[in-house]
DNA sequence: AATACACTCAACCGCGTTGAG
DNA sequence: GCTCAACGCGGTTGAGTGTAT
């Protein structure tokens, strides 16, 4: 089914808030159902990025540290392009910022080699030996120079039983320089139950909300409720507070 | 100060997998 | 067993920002 006016690009604050009260009401697993009573115009896969790479209050931010960086390298290696894998062994980092930290990784250990290439006379002789006709180095040959049979693209890896399905577990919360947005700051998600996984998030926004029962709703009764939970929403003080 | 270039990261897309009917 | 919708993952893109010239 595909929504017409279906909205793309950047979110804006009041999505982000809006998206996070549907989740907090109805978990992190049905984003489709989510994107549809949200009343938000995004698609279930965009309320899901979006909630996994951002505004997932388990997320560290900031710069990987020394030994993030070097359990990537380690996982990489490993593993191969299995972000998602590689991400449940750092707790607060998602696979797309694992990815992306990654990309630009290897384009400067690129560039550096093609310096190093670049300069010495012998021109890694070692590297030669493969059947790559350029002098200059390509990240997949790099890549696979260091690790001999995966280039920079190939899932590599062995293990590909990944355990599917299974909730992410084990994050948690480190207090290092966050910089969440003024949206946590107002939900206050260091309330103590952060360390949960997927964390139930204790927020202001929950107290407005009935709580377990409504996980028991089947899709029409929570239509029901909703219909009228739209306009709650905006006339709940604190939502609009945060909408400002 | 202005411009070009490099870098980062949020977001989209396509495709494979899963699970319900 | 088959179909189809939803989900999850990996790859890619592009806007925004920082840095060098």
């Amino acid at each position: 089914m595909v929504k017409e006016d279906t909205k793309k690009g950047p979110w804006t604050e009041q999505e982000d808030v809006q998206l996070v009260f549907y989740v907090k009401l109805f978990g992190d697993r049905r984003w489709d159902f989510i994107a549809n009573v949200s009343g938000l115009k995004r698609t279930g896969k965009s309320c899901r990025l979006r909630w996994v790479n951002y505004l997932n209050p388990g997320l560290k931010r900031g710069k990987m540290t020394p030994t993030e960086e070097k359990l990537v390298l380690e996982l990489h290696k490993k593993w191969g392009n299995r972000w998602s894998r590689i991400a449940r062994k750092l707790p607060g980092r998602t696979d797309n910022e694992i990815k992306n930290y990654w990309r630009t990784h290897m384009r400067k250990e690129a560039q550096e080699k093609r310096k190093k290439g670049l300069f010495s006379s012998s021109s890694s002789s070692k590297s030669s030996s493969s059947s790559s006709r350029s002098k200059i180095p390509t990240i997949e040959s790099i890549q696979a120079t260091e690790n001999k049979e995966c280039s920079f693209y190939d899932t590599g890896g062995l293990d590909f039983l990944v355990d599917r399905g299974k909730k992410k577990t084990g994050l948690e919360i480190v207090d290092d320089s966050n910089t969440m947005d003024e949206i946590f700051n107002y939900l206050d998600f260091n309330e103590g139950n952060c360390n949960l996984p997927y964390q139930t998030m204790a927020s202001p926004i929950w107290d407005y909300c009935p709580n377990d029962s409504l996980w028991a709703m089947d899709e029409e009764e929570s239509k029901m409720f909703l219909q009228p939970m739209g306009d709650l929403f905006y006339s709940i003080p604190f939502c609009n507070n945060m909408i400002g």
